[in-house]
DNA sequence: AATGAATGAGGCTTCATTCAT
DNA sequence: TATGAATGAAGCCTCATTCAT
């Protein structure tokens, strides 16, 4: 019979109902601006239905951080195909990721938040959640590091760091962009970007290459 | 005469009795704790004593943000001064900055809350404020890299621009910590951001030396 | 089914039981000792609750203006029915007016309060709301002097006219009573009261009969 | 000596220092924006001052209603002396005062304030004092609507009362004002105004006439 | 499954006034 | 006479969450 599969669909339609109420408030008039009860009345929705979809705020919130980790995941895989080796391939990587945090601040600043913020500390189960998420990201980047080349474990551990590395290097460098108006004045916020990256990217070639990654 | 005087000294010491009260707070009890009705019972004043000194509560957490920056600013003006050579310079500099983030963790905190959160934007005069500390703690990097030379007016852009670089990188790094038990599982942190700062420092001191800074 | 009937009708009297409270502190303690947590504590219902009912304060004590102009009304159509002419008609309305201002003291300074006060300005949906109960007083002067008879155009504008001005003399003369203890000492304020309308009441027949419509 | 006579005036400069800044305030910012800390620091003051020189915050705002009426006083007896006959005399004032409330809103706005507002109820010493001014006001109309006769004690109590109720009459009308927006629209308010005075003035008159006074 | 009224603590900020200097 | 730091109650309003229906 079909009216289970309706329900479940249904199920996934209002969620998505909340997640959207949700997304566009945030995304009009910024994190402070959101609560239950506003959420609620965008979805055209009762409060007291938001919870019976998300255990809490946090729950909701954490949801479209996936989102946008999803989002970002996209751009990146898009990134990755696009390019023509890996040298490139790290470039467009960093570039994508620069887009995404123009093209969806929002989901960039929520990235961001939830990577800072000290009291914003997701429960453990929903941290787990989240950073698997992260993690599909940081394949991405572990696999154009490794250029689709075979490694043993020495040399996945070794990949996984400079991943690691790579991605916090642009996350925080991305941060910087919130002092273009202060302390970056005068300077050219893309080309110190790129300048980063390339940097980075040129010291991590040169020790996978000490382990027998070729870029 | 004394009077005057003791005056403008009470001032100073009721102002920082208020900031260790709000300090104290945000220590114990985390960011979302502190209001002002809290750091007012804190320090055994009324509330609206607190707007005596503080503007709003905006420039109080702003006067936070700078000590914390002061703070960082002495370590690593210690790690400069400990340091035998350039290379090594850095070197230490990262590590205070690592000491800096596990020794006054809220202090770091407050620093990468106030870097990343959208919604927590200082009006422009605060900033520049704020970031005229931030300017002193890049200063230090940048002393650190040019290594008492003189140099010319496009040396000295190259080397601002490295110091932009490798402190967002050290912050990119320092925030993954926040990971530390979800996505780091499995890897040593200190020795994962040790690693990270080398390869960024070689990165750079190649670029020094092709502008004629051989470090 | 009549679960939603008695959620509505429940809705009608919780919003009476809130102005029941504020009408009594207002009435009490006057007009400064209202406030949105008195009104709460006074209605025995949470300060939140009374946001479900009223967007914010203004839009409560406009509600109470309202309340008053309705009270105004009622006594000035049975004015207007108990009287026996045109000319009573007039005569017998300032005295419900009068009588208003005495037994309904506090509406009428109400009232009085939000025509004057420069700082109580209502946003302009309220204001339109709160003057659309203003028109039926001001109707109800205006069927008085036109005497029941079919108009045209240009007696209609200036019934109208008449209307507003007889209303607001008699408002500016209640409003005298505040001077009372001072500059009315020594006269009879009520005879004085009498005697400004029936001046104003002689002239404005003299004006109507100009214009066709004799009282 | 001339010490003493200093005195008196650094004293009398000092209290118009005060009250320059709460009217620059009041007239900029409105009513409500007027709090004594800010009068001070305006007057260039410190706020116990302020105590020095009026009692209360109350007695400062009666000093300003003071002003406003003896600025209206000025306008009133202009329009006396420029007037060529009583009658005209009687409307001229009626001008005065709309101008008054052009020109001088605030002022209005203040009396107009004080004279409706139920709990700013002056404590009954400084209501006296202010009442006298507002006498003088009165004066000018008693003296207009007299003509310059001589007047026996009869004919003096009904002068009084006739200037009372055309007093209150053009204040009741200028209220009106407010409803400028809403009530009023489609009237020419100036129109309107001049249109009850008239209508006031003729009645007024008819019964000065009656006990023998011909204007 | 869905509703939505109710909660009430807590948020930030202002203010007239006092009083020790 | 003048100062101005200090008070602290009170102001308005928001919010995540619950629970009876």
């Amino acid at each position: 019979m079909g009216a289970r599969e309706r329900r479940e669909r249904e199920k996934v339609e209002r969620r998505n109902q909340i997640l959207d109420a949700a997304r566009g408030i945030l995304f009009n008039e910024g994190m402070a601006a959101v609560s239950m009860n506003q959420i609620a009345a965008a979805a055209e929705l009762s409060v007291g239905t938001l919870y019976l979809y998300f255990k809490n705020k946090e729950e909701l919130f954490a949801a479209l951080q996936q989102e946008g980790l999803d989002l970002l995941e996209q751009m990146m895989d898009s990134a990755f195909e696009r390019s023509q080796n890996d040298h490139e391939r790290l470039e467009l990587m960093a570039l994508a990721y620069l887009e995404f945090s123009e093209l969806h601040r929002k989901y960039f600043d929520i990235i961001s938040y939830f990577l800072t913020s000290p009291e914003m500390m997701f429960p453990q189960d929903l941290k787990v959640e989240i950073d698997s998420h992260g993690d599909h990201v940081l394949a991405i980047v572990g696999r154009a590091l490794a250029g689709g080349r075979e490694l043993d474990a020495e040399q996945r551990r070794s990949v996984r760091r400079c991943s690691l590395v790579y991605w916090s290097t642009l996350q925080g460098m991305l941060m910087l962009r919130k002092l273009k108006e202060t302390m970056l004045v005068g300077e050219d916020f893309e080309q110190l970007y790129r300048f980063g990256c390339q940097r980075m990217i040129c010291a991590l070639e040169k020790e996978l290459r000490a382990i027998g990654i070729e870029l």
